[in-house]
RNA sequence: GUGGGUGUAGCUCAGCAGGUAGAGCGCCGCGUUGUGGUCGCGGAUGUCGCGGGUUCAAGUCCCGUCACUCACCCCA
């Protein structure tokens, strides 16, 4: 016997989660289609040179590689004499942007432009797995692909989207924390921060700022792997502290870090960008308690390049993002000539659902199941009457499962609540006799008997009762 | 890739101056005839991660190995 075990950063579901799991993913797809948006689905494995176009060693280090039999075969022989073992020719995805890329580059004439499209599939990232981190995983991407431009008005609707779903998801308070890494890059180039490497290694520090607190961050800012001023180092952590409060407040110190300029082209232009953004995001109907300016947030490195956003729960400021993207001035840049600058944000479903459980927040929801009634089998001799009822409920819309095998009703009934099914819908030799159904709730302890003809009615109304 | 921690029943774990394994939860049955979840009573379940060593004797000590896990790196 082998042990029977997931692969380790995989998460697996049992079906009163996998339910849960499901409507928050229908709650998103939902929110996405509301804004407007298209579905699309790429293959979980593309070309290996299509999905490493960057190269870099990090991004290597953590793809899977995928190789049919044959081509593993014909790698070996080629590599007796050749310069050494070749790429597999494919690769599990690890993220969906670079698949969009591809698809947008791709079928670049075929599609229309802006080009709105919504993808929630798994992505797969070799990492040495973590708490509540996977290497199998959900991304819930939306993005909206420009050709040539794409105006920053496109940045606020991220925020609004973001807003209506995560009001929908009802797992509490949270705040949409927006920056601007043309911001970043200017304020940085003020302090004369200008090599690229080294802006690159401060803002990565400062993205850990809420992790580690800002006496960790100002030892190592100092520090020797740096070196800055204490005078540099002390503006920085004034500036990357900045939480706005509010709409106005937002705008009140937008204008404070432009005064304190020193006349950074790239600044000017993230304040206006971010200006133009917050404006049309309260014009969305997005509270303002309910995004806020954050200058410590970076994002990822490697393409965003103007507008970053990043949520967080407010009850819940450990579980740290929930949601993040941002602005890139040309997605496909690798693939093509076009020039296709974009805007996005990725929900990282299983990451979020796993954090949530880990709160305790999804008590609620879970422990429900899809079926909404069970037909017990009180006597076998009575099957075809079963059947039938079981037929008119589910022709009147119900999700219902008939007990086919039998046994005892006690058992009957405790299999149906430990299922999570609400109703029992029993039918014995006396209602069969009388024509009528008992109907029991499992919830309310409550059972009564109505009409047969009357019995879809009657579940339907039980069925938006409340269950306690 | 670097550094810690842990591996005992399905789950959470206890056992430890070395003497051939326990609790809670869960699971199964019973509390009669068509009523679950509560309650009472009864029951099943373990190559004590794997391999080697020390010992009369190892879950308990030593070595190795594997697995899992936490943190760092990174997170498009």
């Amino acid at each position: 016997m082998i042990t029977p075990r997931t692969p380790s950063g995989v998460l697996e579901l049992l079906p009163a989660e996998q339910i849960a799991f499901q409507r928050m993913l229908d709650a998103i797809r939902s929110g996405y289609e509301r804004f407007g948006f298209l579905p699309i689905e790429t293959p979980v494995f593309e070309r290996s040179d299509v999905l490493l176009t960057k190269t870099g060693g990090e991004t290597e280090r953590q793809v899977y590689f995928v190789q049919s039999t044959g081509a593993l075969e014909k790698s070996r022989e080629a590599d007796t004499s050749a310069e050494g073992p070749a790429l597999p020719e494919m690769a599990l995805r690890f993220d969906l942007t670079v698949p969009l890329a591809r698809y947008v580059a791709e079928h670049e004439h075929q599609l229309t432009f802006p080009f709105r499209r919504y993808q929630m599939q798994r992505v797969y990232r070799g990492e040495r797995p973590q708490r509540g981190r996977f290497r199998e995983f959900y991304q819930c991407d939306v993005d909206i692909i420009g050709k040539d431009e794409l105006s920053v008005r496109h940045d606020a609707e991220c925020p609004a989207i973001i807003h209506a779903i995560f009001t929908d998801l009802a797992i509490g308070s949270f705040t949409i924390q927006v920056n601007n890494r043309k911001l970043l890059r200017g304020f940085y180039e003020d302090l004369g921060i200008t090599d690229a490497e080294q802006q690159a290694a401060v803002l990565r520090e400062v993205d850990k700022l809420d992790k580690r607190g800002p006496d960790h961050l100002r030892s190592t800012l100092t520090g020797a792997g740096f070196g800055l001023a204490d005078e540099v180092v002390e503006q920085i952590l004034a500036f990357v502290q900045v939480r706005s409060t509010g709409h106005d407040d937002a705008l009140a110190r937008l204008a404070e870090v432009e005064r304190g300029s020193r006349g950074s082209a790239s600044l000017a232009e993230g304040v206006a960008e971010l200006r133009e953004v917050l404006t049309l995001v309260r014009a969305l109907g997005v509270p303002e308690s309910d995004y806020c300016l954050n200058f410590s947030i970076a994002r990822g490195l490697d393409y965003y390049t103007g507008t970053v956003y990043e949520t967080t729960l407010d009850e819940h400021p450990q579980i740290g993002s929930i949601c993040s993207g941002g602005r890139y001035d040309n997605l496909a840049g690798q693939y093509t000539r076009s020039r296709l600058p974009g805007v996005g944000i990725s929900i990282g479903l299983s990451r979020l659902f796993w954090q949530l459980r880990e709160a305790g927040l999804l008590e609620a929801s879970t422990g429900e199941s899809t079926v909404q009634a069970l037909v017990p089998q009180v006597d076998a001799e009575l099957l075809d009457d079963q059947l039938a009822l079981a037929s008119q409920l589910r022709h009147g819309g119900i999700n219902t499962e008939a007990v086919l095998d039998g046994g005892k009703l006690g058992k009957q009934l405790r299999y149906a609540d430990r299922a999570g099914i609400r109703f029992v819908a029993i039918l014995g030799r006396q209602e069969v006799a009388d024509g009528t159904v008992t109907l029991k709730d499992l919830r309310r302890q409550d059972q009564f008997t109505v009409p047969r003809t009357e019995v879809v009615s009657a579940l339907r109304v039980e069925l938006a009762q409340p269950q306690v």
